[in-house]
DNA sequence: GGCAACCTGACAGCAAGCTGACACAGCGGG
DNA sequence: CCCGCTGTGTCAGCTTGCTGTCAGGTTGCC
């Protein structure tokens, strides 16, 4: 049963290595965001704790690319960053599971063993629908094959709606997942987003059904 | 897609239900422990949200009495009762994902989701009657499998006497779910949409009984 | 027959959504 | 510092189509 274990503070890192050692895995601990991409990319893990607040390269980020490699290992993300939204964000990025800083040992193990007995993967999220084809690595986005440039915003929005493509999305969600709840902004800021995004795209892209939400048109 | 969820706050349950409606669950309630027991045991649900604090008996109990029997669907456990023993021994008892209250019902769908897509159960959540077949993810409806277009308070008119299909529903009752019992509207909004219904569906998919309510013909 | 529950077509009001213009903040360069 | 540039939120006015109301009809029940 071999575990890595992606973590920055070395103190936190021993102690993961020695439980998790005490648990029954064979223990690897790296705390580059690069090397964890690498390693995770390359070898074959049974269990990874991965934690979120890393030097070089974003914890979400390293997961995002495994996921968009097709790396199907249970993920277990650790952070300090205790708001919901961040959660839900890091289990939309494909987290099997979450615990927020600071946890103790015992359920952490307790978590890795639960997470180990499903033997769940997942399934990399291929970003195209229709005409649309989003690069989640570069943040690109193409129409047809055309390269069209879009803003961060922008973006976030059209892989949002590019992950629940099986479903209209309703603007209060799209609000909450963009901006949070706590700052509010006129629902019509919204509305001009979108606007912008389909004056880029062209028409057929975006899809609006009244009273539901907006969605990404299929083929 | 059928859902169990395990409460007795009526608010927390009514808005669970709610929520894992939204989220294209066919959800079930119940506030007692013994109740929840019973039906964990007999009947096949593709995920369970199950309160620890419960009358009657505990929550705990409950899982461990289904883990013992075998029963291993997914069971996501909420809890007002902190501390992370509580959470190791709630992961020991065989929960596969746990939720401190307070919680956000979006990280609470977040995880619900997250968790079904882990055991695998992909299965479109459909609903069928007689006929009528609700798409409770894409929020599209059908007749004999061809695709009916419905606005969003039509849409939730159908889905709530999809979810009370063995009963005639009380106009009363309809209203107060369309517009809640605040804003008043003529009884006869209700009839209105009843009618728009009834033409873009054909006969004989949605029953009067007069006195009694509306409901949907089985087959 | 008479009453109440229920149905339905027409229509106007209204809210959801669209869009162009503008303001403003942040940022980098001269 | 100033200037221009870019990204984004706000505003106002517009379009669209949903939906409540009304008036009159139909059905079922006593």
């Amino acid at each position: 049963m071999r575990a890595l274990a992606v973590e920055d503070d070395p103190r936190i890192a021993g102690d993961l290595q020695s439980a998790l050692t005490a648990a029954g895995f064979r223990v690897e601990v790296t705390g580059d965001g690069e090397d964890a991409w690498f390693l995770g990319d390359t070898e074959d893990y049974d269990l990874v704790v991965l934690d979120l607040g890393l030097p070089s390269l974003d914890g979400l980020a390293v997961l995002k690319r495994w996921r968009a490699n097709g790396r199907t290992m249970p993920v277990l993300v650790l952070t300090a960053r205790g708001t919901w939204q961040e959660r839900v964000e890091g289990i939309e990025a494909g987290a099997d599971d979450y615990l927020p800083k600071p946890f103790r040992m015992e359920e952490l193990i307790a978590r890795a063993r639960a997470l180990v007995r499903r033997t769940g993967g997942h399934a990399a999220a291929f970003q195209e629908a229709g005409d649309l084809s989003l690069d989640t690595n570069r943040m690109g986005v193409a129409i047809r094959g055309v390269q069209v440039q879009v803003t961060a915003l922008e973006y976030r929005l059209l892989a949002y709606l590019m992950l629940h493509r099986d479903r209209p999305v309703p603007p209060s969600e799209l609000l909450e997942h963009l901006y949070g709840d706590d700052d509010a902004r006129e629902a019509n800021a919204l509305e001009a987003v979108i606007a912008r995004l389909r004056r880029k795209l062209g028409a057929g892209i975006i899809g609006t059904r009244r009273g539901f939400g907006y969605f990404l048109e299929a083929t």
